[in-house]
DNA sequence: GTGGTCTAGACCACC
DNA sequence: GTGGTCTAGACCACG
């Protein structure tokens, strides 16, 4: 899997990790018993802090995404795809929801936005 | 004018402001001339700290947006609602950006993605 | 007289009246007896509004070198010239040091001040 | 680095902290990549309070002066000193002529002036 | 530990 | 009344 983090968009670098790791889940990316990588490697990975990982994951395991092999590692719990791909949906709605609703508030007529829209996707 | 802040999205609340007066002046809703809410009211009518607001209008004194007029206030600044028109452009295209590219990443397929617009629009 | 405010040099605008009148009786600009303009006057041709002018005036008669005359206006006082006089070389001398002070601590070597200095003179 | 405030000569303490580590920057008394005192530490070192330092810092980024290393501290960003060098002469000379503005208006014949200048120097 | 943000409230100069 | 500055102290994300 391939994370990225960006670090100038608002959103907290554990939030990104989170929803990133819940998205690759959601998507099959990440299957059920797989292990994510270490702490370690992917704070080296996404040029960040460990313990900013660490957090991640922790809430990661908290939502039983992912859950705890002893001595070995954190693995894709047994019902998280299915609840990854709900929550997927709900994430992003919330995100652009939020820009789409900035964009009509800033005046910006739908024609324009949809222009910018076809340019961007 | 009217403003709202979401305490929420991830943008701090000084630049929520920041952005929306710049909006404001683009979409010609603040017009050359025109004071802006006192540092003060706009506090009261945001719910937030008036050092919360002072901070976003000398932003917007630094970006050449807002003027002071001694004693009495802050007026849109003479060349502002050009400058502000591109802004605009820029910072919701920042924004959409990071967002469709995260849907992008999570795996959300195209079409899914332009339904999903289609119905928040 | 002339007087000429800079709004953005640190200085409180009643304070560069009240210093510019201790100068102007200092070089003999205004001679004893002699009656300032009218704080409204004075404001209008300042673009400054009339209050700062009267706390400027306050503070020149509260120094004695403004006296009133009763339904006049505002003369020069009898002893003013000798301690404007001397005011003036203190007053100057404190900012001028302010200013050496700081471009001495900022590494500019003294040939290179001297040279912007008989440029500035 | 050894910064001072001086808290009685018209200009904003925040300011001050700008315009010295903009010299020091200038004159090599801070180097590239070099981390300037924490906003806490300098507060502590100037009597003031950190949130003053931290606008000062803040501005300094924005001119970019300083750059940010995540949960590390501020250092000196790469093009800075070259910057630094070019605001330094234009800071200097603005408050400089400002005085000399000020002691022309109030008499004072030049070579008085000059006398004063050199003893000063 | 670091900076970033926000709150609460003060004083000042100016209108 | 206005904005500008400063203080004091809180919480957060990150290292």
């Amino acid at each position: 899997m391939f994370f990225s983090i960006d670090f100038s968009n608002g959103l907290a670098i554990y939030d990104q990790i989170v929803r990133q790791v819940t998205f690759a889940v959601a998507s099959g990316g990440l299957a059920v018993g797989e292990m994510v990588p270490s702490v370690r490697e992917l704070a080296k990975q996404l040029a960040v802090n460990p313990n900013t990982v660490a957090r991640a994951y922790r809430e990661l395991q908290a939502n039983g995404v992912l859950e705890a092999v002893r001595g070995t590692g954190l693995q894709v719990a047994a019902g998280a795809p299915k609840q990854c791909r709900q929550s997927r949906l709900r994430l992003l709605r919330e995100r652009l929801v939020s820009v789409l609703h900035e964009a009509h508030l800033s005046g910006l007529d739908t024609a324009t936005l949809r222009e910018i829209l076809n340019e961007e996707i």
